[in-house]
RNA sequence: GCCCAAGUGGCGGAAUUGGUAGACGCACAGGACUUAAAAUCCUGCGGUAGCAAUACCGUGCCGGUUCGAUUCCGGCCUUGGGCACCA
């Protein structure tokens, strides 16, 4: 007796078990294809319908790949240190690592509804001591090539989560997790120097396949420009104030200098009388929120009372201090031209402050004037003319300035990778040797982040209380933690070779799986963790531990699903569960769905409308292949060109990652084989190209018709079907018959009907319009249309 | 303010390179089957006029190029996203 109707309950409970009994990617001496999720954070969050929408697309990839040939390294870990999870952890009073663990249960239950090609025996955490002691050793390296410094600076502080930001983490003066204002906080920390990377972050952008939307929110985030460095004398002072400049043409023109209030120049040039205005300006700009500073529309500045010397024109300028002026952008100082520059135009309209206009007009067409013997010059010419001069003179130089930052790098927080360094009296701070890690994270009570803005670990003294590596006395260890982003920084490596406990990845291992052939996440990630990844690969290539430069080689960036037009977050409350479609349509109805919404990288606006077409398209495919199989008929031209064309769709339409399409052409084609069958029958093999065609879209579907027509092996152990495009045509194709551009009839003509014929046609169609009427010119697109213009 | 997307029926969306606008699906309406309902199947479904054949209009707005424009160009409007005093 065979089963007619579709129970989905029952059949991917069978091909779970199946599958976990005979897994079907094992054929390692296949091509290897990595595809790769991002990794998700196991917050105390249940996964929603947003999260599927990426794992199946990958999933959907990985399962096609493994059809065309490939054995797929489709791998899932768990990116489990850092905030979200220590933050989840304090307000339910749950010590971080049991959280981690239930959540990771939790989610890891969840996410085996998708019944993604997921290699379970690949799984890592980024908090597992054993994967952790690789992501210390990493540091070590850093650190050891100079690429790891202590810094005291004034750095972005959020006040609501009791923690130092990175650059990257300051999202509009707010904090990138929480959305509080983030102020300024002087503290000692450990730092990245990727700025030492920039000119390579930059270029290597160029051959990656990625979306342009990502590279150029990186290279901005780079922010190369080019100018000059100029030195300005100050009287009755050695020191000089530097400044650069994107537009040294400009110089003639430059009336006064301001300087950042944290510039280090600025309490020796404040002069007796200013002292008390500049130190309370400084004040004031310490303290104040980056939200509040951006806020500020007015230019504000004291007048330092020193004057500095313009190199060209001789001209006194006064110095003041302003904070439009950057600390940490160039020299944390600028010549200032209210002739050509908004800003300086309006600070010098405010203080009264010189404008001289030197560039005529005043774009990029313009020529120098005011400049003495540079008059005449365009823009360009002067930029060059001017900072040779000034070269010569050994007072300025050709320079390339980044917005680029270095990465502040340390935390001071319980949940993270100890900073595996120890500090020594003698010794200065010696790195932990490499035999002794993992330093691994002591098990405490108390892991509330402190006021004083040290971290936790601090107060654990004999934890920190250790012994000098180099001279064995009594030294101090690193209580700082590592960001979020050090684990997920590297992870795509370790997935290759995850149990190696003698070295990061075996280098063999290394060449044959990687680099990262796709990768699947969010655009959220466009800068903070895609630049760190690039900039931990291009180390680790440094010091040869990889043989690639760039470890993403094709990324995916996959749009948002909203709710009510609002990003879907258990905070905002409407966040729809996958568990409920699941137990109601069944995984692979709502795999379609996912995939049926709308084109993959746009975001789209959950609707369940919807899904009940998705769940009869099954139906109806389950009841086509029911019908038809045990009387299939014999293959003609007409059930060979509906197949071919079948494989044409879908495989064209997968190509340029058309998912929705690819599922409405399902349908399309359902609902024709099914009309074909019911008139002349339908032939075994068409029945069979459709089901391997849809296995790595409803896999559990796929296979149990699979079986259903009579095989023992695994849809999965088929190949991609190809096509022919010579099969696909068509004997008779429809013309249409436009006059003057618009339609007027339709003719059927032999697809290798001659130009003459199908004109002639196409006259006698619309032969009683044209009387009365002469073409002046005749249209004919092959295959398509005929275009008569007529007067 | 600057940069980047997007704007198509009641709804989600489709349309190779400039070549039949609205595929596929949802919703809706009518019909078949049924004692009835569900499920399923069939038909219709952009607007206006018309019994109809058909005609005209129609892809955010205004204009242009072209035999022909959702597609290309210029100028706007709206929405979403990114950056934001970067010298």
């Amino acid at each position: 007796m065979q089963e007619r109707k579709y129970n989905f309950r029952q059949i991917e409970q069978k091909w779970r078990k199946n599958w976990e009994e005979r897994p079907v990617n094992t054929d390692t001496t296949r091509p290897k294809f990595y595809c790769l999720d991002m990794f998700p954070y196991p917050s105390g969050d249940a996964l929603h319908v947003g999260h599927w929408r990426g794992y199946v697309l990958s999933d959907v990839l990985a399962r096609q790949k493994l059809l065309q040939g490939y054995h797929v390294l489709h791998p899932m870990g768990w990116d489990a240190f850092g905030l979200p999870a220590e933050n989840f952890a304090i307000q339910n009073n749950i010590h971080p690592e049991e959280a981690t663990k239930t959540n990771i249960a939790k989610m890891k239950a969840q996410l085996m509804d998708i019944a993604a090609l997921y290699d379970w025996d690949l799984e890592l955490s980024t908090t597992d001591p054993a994967f952790y002691k690789w992501t210390q050793w990493i540091f070590v390296q850093m650190f050891k090539h100079g690429l790891a410094y202590e810094k005291e600076m004034p750095l972005n502080w959020c006040p609501a989560c009791k923690v130092v930001l990175a650059n990257e983490e300051v999202v509009a003066g707010a904090c990138e997790r929480c959305g509080g204002a983030s102020t300024k906080k002087n503290l000692r920390q450990w730092m990245l120097k990727i700025t030492a990377y920039a000119e390579r972050l930059l270029n290597d952008l160029n051959g990656l396949d990625w979306p342009d939307k990502v590279k150029k929110m990186q290279a901005d985030w780079i922010g190369k420009s080019y100018g000059a460095k100029i030195d300005f004398e100050i009287e009755g002072h050695d020191e000089k104030i530097t400044v650069f400049t994107t537009r040294p043409d400009t110089l003639f023109g430059a009336t006064f200098m301001v300087l950042a209030p944290e510039h280090e120049l600025v309490l020796k040039l404040a002069t007796e009388d200013k002292r008390a205005e500049a130190e309370q300006y400084i004040k004031d700009a310490g303290t104040i929120s980056n939200v509040d500073r951006m806020a500020k529309k007015d230019k504000t500045g004291v007048f330092l009372g020193s004057y500095a010397v313009n190199p060209v024109s001789g001209q006194r300028l006064q110095i003041w201090i302003s904070d439009y002026v950057l600390a940490d952008y160039g020299t944390g100082a600028i010549m200032c031209v209210p002739g050509h520059d908004e800003r300086d135009f309006e600070f010098a309209t405010k203080f009264g402050l010189p404008i001289i206009q030197v560039i005529d007009p005043p774009d990029d067409t313009g020529v120098m004037i005011n400049s003495d013997k540079f008059n005449g010059l365009t823009v360009a010419e002067g930029k060059e003319a001017v900072t040779a001069e000034l070269a010569a003179r050994g007072i300025g130089e050709k320079t390339t300035n980044y917005k680029l930052r270095d990465w502040v790098f340390s935390r001071q927080r319980y949940w993270g990778e100890p900073i595996p360094l120890i500090h020594c009296d003698a010794c200065g701070v010696v790195p932990v040797p490499e035999d002794q890690l993992p330093v691994t994270l002591p098990h405490v009570d108390s892991y509330q982040p402190t006021d004083t803005g040290d971290s936790p670990l601090a107060l654990i003294t004999d934890w920190v209380n250790t012994t000098c590596p180099t001279c064995d006395q009594a030294a101090k260890r690193e209580t700082n933690t590592m960001p979020q982003w050090a684990g997920s920084s590297w992870y795509f490596l370790r997935y290759a070779d995850v149990n190696n406990d003698k070295e990061l990845i075996n280098p063999e291992i290394m060449k044959k799986v990687l680099p990262v052939d796709y990768y699947v996440g969010g655009i959220e990630h466009a800068v903070l963790h895609l630049l760190y990844a690039r900039f931990y690969t291009k180390f680790l290539y440094d010091i040869g531990v990889v043989d690639f430069v760039e470890p993403f080689t094709k990324l995916f960036n996959q749009g948002m699903i909203n709710k009510d037009g609002k990003k879907m977050s258990k905070s905002k409350g409407n966040t729809v569960s996958p568990d409920d479609i699941v137990g109601k349509y069944g995984s692979d109805t709502l795999r379609l769905y996912e995939l049926f919404i709308g084109p993959p990288e746009m975001d789209a606006e959950w609707n369940e409308n919807g899904i009940e077409g998705v769940f009869r398209f099954l139906n109806k495919l389950w009841k086509f292949v029911a019908d038809n199989t045990g009387k299939a008929v014999k293959t003609t031209p007409r059930h060979e060109q509906l197949r071919h064309k079948l494989i044409y769709d879908i495989t064209t339409r997968m190509d340029n990652l058309s998912a929705n399409t690819v599922v409405s052409g399902f349908m399309e084609h359902t609902n024709k084989l099914t009309d074909m069958a019911r008139a002349d029958g339908m032939d075994k093999e068409t029945i069979e190209t459709i089901i391997i065609l849809l296995a790595p879209f409803a896999p559990h579907m796929a296979e149990e018709l699979w079986e259903m027509t009579g095989h023992n092996t695994s849809v999965f152990h088929q190949s991609w079907p190809q096509y022919d495009e010579t099969k696909m045509a068509e004997d008779t194709i429809t013309i249409v018959v436009q006059m003057n551009g618009k339609l007027r009839e339709n003719i059927h003509v032999a697809a290798d009907a001659a130009k003459d014929d199908v004109l002639a046609a196409a006259k006698v169609s619309v032969a009683g319009r044209l009387e009365g009427l002469t073409i002046v010119k005749e249209i004919y697109v092959p295959g398509r249309l005929v275009n008569f213009v007529v007067k």
